[in-house]
DNA sequence: CTATATATTTTGACTAGCCAAAGTGTCAAG
DNA sequence: CTTGACACTTTGGCTAGTCAAAATATATAG
């Protein structure tokens, strides 16, 4: 009935590395369509297990308490669940920071590396290592780092593909952490906290044109381009 | 059948955190009584599990070719289990540093931290690590660490118990990574690098009292001043 | 209101690790 | 050469996590 770790490849006091995965799972689901239920379908996909295998664990974690579990019709993470997934996000996304600004490696594959290590570190170690970076609020990708009590700050960010041609606005998030995405958009320049130019948006063609300050140029299409979160200075 | 894992907790394509424990203890074990086949109590009582579990844990590893297991002899690491075994030391004690060096904590307590986060760093993590503390060749302890093909630096050290009085050595290494040992050792400015001299050496006492250059000075018994290696600068 | 498609749940089975306890070698002392 | 003592191995059984496939709801189309 998911017991906190003794130790052994996990950190102790831990849940499982499975039950932790389950939990970051949800949460990042329901924030897809806030306020529904995430079926079993939608789990079993992300986790890559089978449907069988989904239910199973949401009973488990349903008796655990750190979800509601609607037979036939879905989960939701408690107030308990939600705080455990908060944490888990803040180990995951300061994980990240700290290989891409302490290590150097590239945003692109810390994601990745960043899903083994956050099973495996302690409080004490996050701690530092969040001092060391300054007690940051996004990672490399925008995403907000939760405060070490689980708060999340709050940002009011407009979708790329909501942006009038010409606009000038800053690139605040990206919502796809796939390797050759971020690939793609780090070789033209596009990165959170840059200054880019909506240089042209033709609903027909599906495409956006974006125009970097530091020089970068692309072209989205609008199911790309739907991933980038933009901030602009203040009015529509 | 020893598997790679395809990344759940663990570093992709690593052997089960499990797995690894146990290389990693059949390799310290070695190391204690070198040429002996290790028994299976010694294993069991080394990794906290029943005796059961250790058999059927060696005939595993036998069967990988990670170990020549001796029914109701002991089992020693193969040439691929060793150096296995090495890889997983290295990363421990590249980790160990990197948590004294960069994230500053005690040398006392990075020993527990490395052992979950011995299996959860990736290569290319480990490698950026390693250039980072530019290429060390010992962890905090003194105890070295093998090279990326798993070449271990030999260095003729001396046992603290054969040094006679009023000699002026080098600490070199420290055999016991509990907490508490090292803190004591701490506390009195001892830490390898640091130059002692043996103060007062008395054998019928068991006690061998240490003065370091930094000022600190604390007396040791017999089977504490075992656990630490001196250099000397030549003759004996 | 039925029939079918789809999502979900159940069932039976498997693996990695683990334990307790019973069984079996081995070796040294008598 | 026999007897313990002790170390080791075997056996049966447990949990977490997984899958495949059968059973069951639910919703939607007709």
């Amino acid at each position: 009935m998911a017991k906190r770790t003794k130790g052994e490849g996990d950190a102790p006091g831990r849940l499982s590395s499975t039950v932790e995965n389950y939990l970051k799972c949800l949460y990042e689901e329901q924030q897809k369509c806030p306020g529904e239920l995430v079926g079993m379908g939608r789990i079993a996909t992300a986790m890559q297990v089978s449907p069988g295998t989904a239910t199973a664990m949401m009973k488990m974690l349903g008796n655990s308490g750190f979800v509601d579990y609607e037979p036939r019709g879905g989960s939701h993470l408690t107030k308990e669940g939600q705080e455990e997934a908060l944490q888990i996000l803040r180990r995951h996304r300061l994980v990240e920071l700290f290989l891409v600004r302490i290590l150097g490696l590239d945003w692109s594959e810390v994601h990745t590396e960043a899903d083994s290590l956050e099973h495996a570190i302690s409080d004490k170690v996050l701690a530092r290592i969040d001092e060391l970076l300054g007690f940051p609020t996004v990672d490399p990708h925008g995403d907000p780092i939760p405060s070490p009590s689980g708060r999340i700050e709050h940002r009011v960010l407009t979708n790329l593909t909501d942006c009038r041609q010409g606009a000038r606005v800053r690139l605040a998030r990206v919502m796809d952490e796939t390797a050759a995405f971020l690939q793609l958009l780090g070789q033209h320049g596009l990165q959170p906290g840059e200054w880019v130019t909506v240089s042209e948006s033709n609903e027909i063609a599906d495409a956006i044109t974006l125009v970097s300050d530091n020089g970068g140029s692309v072209t989205l299409g609008t199911s790309a381009a739907t991933k980038l979160l933009v901030e602009r200075d203040d009015e529509a």
